[in-house]
DNA sequence: CTGAAAGCGCTAACAC
DNA sequence: GTGTTAGCGCTTTCAG
């Protein structure tokens, strides 16, 4: 009861191996009344395909590897949930790797992908990766690399990514239309370029309606609930308190959320609030948290999208042709989950 | 600049490819020297190994195929984020399929994963599979499948599940030992397996304690917000209102918990609440909720010992032996997770 | 302990 | 339109 091949459905229609390989992919070579002979007698003795050896000899594997911080946090998950989807109605299957936010398992990831020739990467950096050298060995490789979220601009790989700025903005601008004017803002820390990005867009969005930005009411806070509370706490403690909060992340929303109650305000009338990020459990909060929602399963989408891009790029012949173009970027639009927390006016 | 192979090192250092195999592969018939020689060889050539090759020689991918309804459900990604963790850290690599629920894709992948030699399966059953057809070709072909969650008994496979009934009956027996009495039950559908489960652990658990089973307690309702508010309202309508509801689902349980704020009482002080499950957003309601955790990471790591446990089996050369045994059964212990919504007691 | 030979199952030139 | 030939890069008997 050993492997049916090729070579066994030659025997049984009395052909050869190659013609039987040209006819079950599909080859114009080859008639259609043979091919559908073949074809017949490969389901009749139950072929399966070796995509190993086909894959050793072609030197396309159909599969692209991910790289991702953990599949335990949704944001990824739902990446991955994209990508999945539209590779594998491509043809593509998936490796999937772990960094756990270590740039060690990264660079292992990384190497046992190399080893496996997959025909891509798509990766989202962890947070302590020390060094690149792992990714520019893959573009030495020539394996198209695709970076998503966490991007390295130095690496010159296609990438997609939300818009912060913008999410920021719209956010803002959307507790304005509420007919909010005095609104604060609790933000992250500043080495963190999304913080800083997300504070721009606010403050932007502010002087774009002609509301003065108020020093008082930005708040640089962690990312944890308890920062939120304080936060919160302390933007209400000042002489002109704000009547609209727009947080940098969803969790620190929730800790305002929660401080504001308890000091007895009403939400959303008398105090507004917006977060980012569009986390789980917003929806499900009282009152429930309008956020900004950055689209995970579409950037996973993009994403491989783009590696298509690049193999289509490949298969032309601009292997050997100098990166003048920069590589694509495609930056998304977050869209604005709008929910109780925001909604002063009757709809 | 093509690719290193083994060849190329083994005329590096006047030796044959057999021999560079065997060394780089740690085999115990070369000596220590020439490992030493070619290895350092190896990593000065810059060689990496071709794993398809590699595989297709040996028969052995050390690659396992996951089939999960969605990456997009927390409850899955935390099972894959620890299959993945383990599988690393004993060699192996996973190649990841959503089946979204759906028979079709499900087949499909597991078609896929048996092109590709995988050297095993773990797989959660899609919802609407109407037959079990593919996964008994897996079992034909000898390559180990192991189920957890969504599991079929009749595919006797080794599967780890997790103990519905011991669940229940742990939040039911913490209510009551935190002092509640009238312990009101939110259930689902009784057709599904892991309702009655968990009815039955809730019934039992007020038995052990001496506290009767009530049917006017017992509401039957759908998964969704809107039918733990229901449900909850109907409760605290009967002539002898609950003193604490135990929800079969989080969110039912979270339904319960805002319509029960709603109606004027206190929770927990008058009224008690547990959920099931988990979930994400349970921590950050008010108040938090106390559910029971199904331990999703520890399936995965479970599911992956499970293989290994088939290969070990199948390297014993017992390939032919007769099904004598049961296939193993994981039933892991739930959780208590206990944060506000229950706790009366001080601590 | 090392090497020679064979081949995993497939595809891709090239002939016919 | 079909068949022949030659490997992809590796591991694995089996000789030596």
């Amino acid at each position: 009861m050993a492997r049916v091949t090729i070579h066994d459905i030659a025997r049984e229609v009395n052909s050869t191996p190659s013609t039987v390989s040209k006819a079950l992919n599909d080859h114009p070579s080859i008639s259609a009344a043979t091919k559908e002979m073949i074809k017949a007698a490969a389901l009749n003795l139950n072929y399966r395909q070796n995509r190993l050896a086909s894959s050793l000899r072609s030197g396309k594997t159909n599969i692209i590897g991910i790289i991702i911080p953990s599949s335990d946090i949704g944001f990824f998950g739902a990446v991955v949930h994209g990508i999945e989807k539209v590779a594998r109605s491509n043809g593509y299957n998936i490796l999937l790797f772990q960094s756990h936010e270590t740039g060690e398992y990264e660079v292992e990831g990384v190497e046992t992908l190399l080893q496996t020739s997959v025909d891509g990467i798509i990766a989202s950096i962890a947070k302590d990766t020390p060094n690149l050298d792992h990714f520019y060995d893959v573009k030495k490789r020539k394996v198209p690399l695709i970076l998503f979220d966490r991007v390295k601009d130095e690496l010159e790989s296609p990438s997609v990514v939300v818009d912060d700025y913008r999410g920021a903005y719209m956010a803002t601008e959307h507790l304005i239309g509420q007919g909010y004017s005095r609104i604060a803002h609790i933000s992250g820390p500043q080495h963190v370029k999304i913080f800083n990005d997300r504070l721009c867009g606010y403050a932007d969005a502010l002087r774009a309606y002609n509301l003065p930005v108020d020093d008082d009411l930005i708040q640089y806070g962690k990312t944890s609930i308890e920062s939120g509370q304080l936060c919160a706490e302390q933007l209400m403690q000042t002489p002109r308190k704000p009547d609209a909060i727009f947080a940098a992340v969803d969790i620190t929303a929730l800790g305002a959320l929660q401080r504001i109650k308890q000091l007895g305000y009403q939400m959303p009338g008398q105090v507004g609030l917006i977060g980012f990020g569009n986390e789980s459990f917003s929806p499900y909060v009282t009152p429930s948290l309008s956020s900004v929602d950055q689209q995970p399963a579409r950037m996973g989408e993009e994403s491989f999208q783009l590696f298509l891009n690049a193999m289509a790029k490949k298969g032309n012949g601009q292997i050997v042709e100098e990166e003048t173009e920069a590589p694509t970027k495609i930056i998304l639009d977050p869209v604005l989950v709008i929910r109780e927390s925001s909604q002063r006016k009757h709809v």
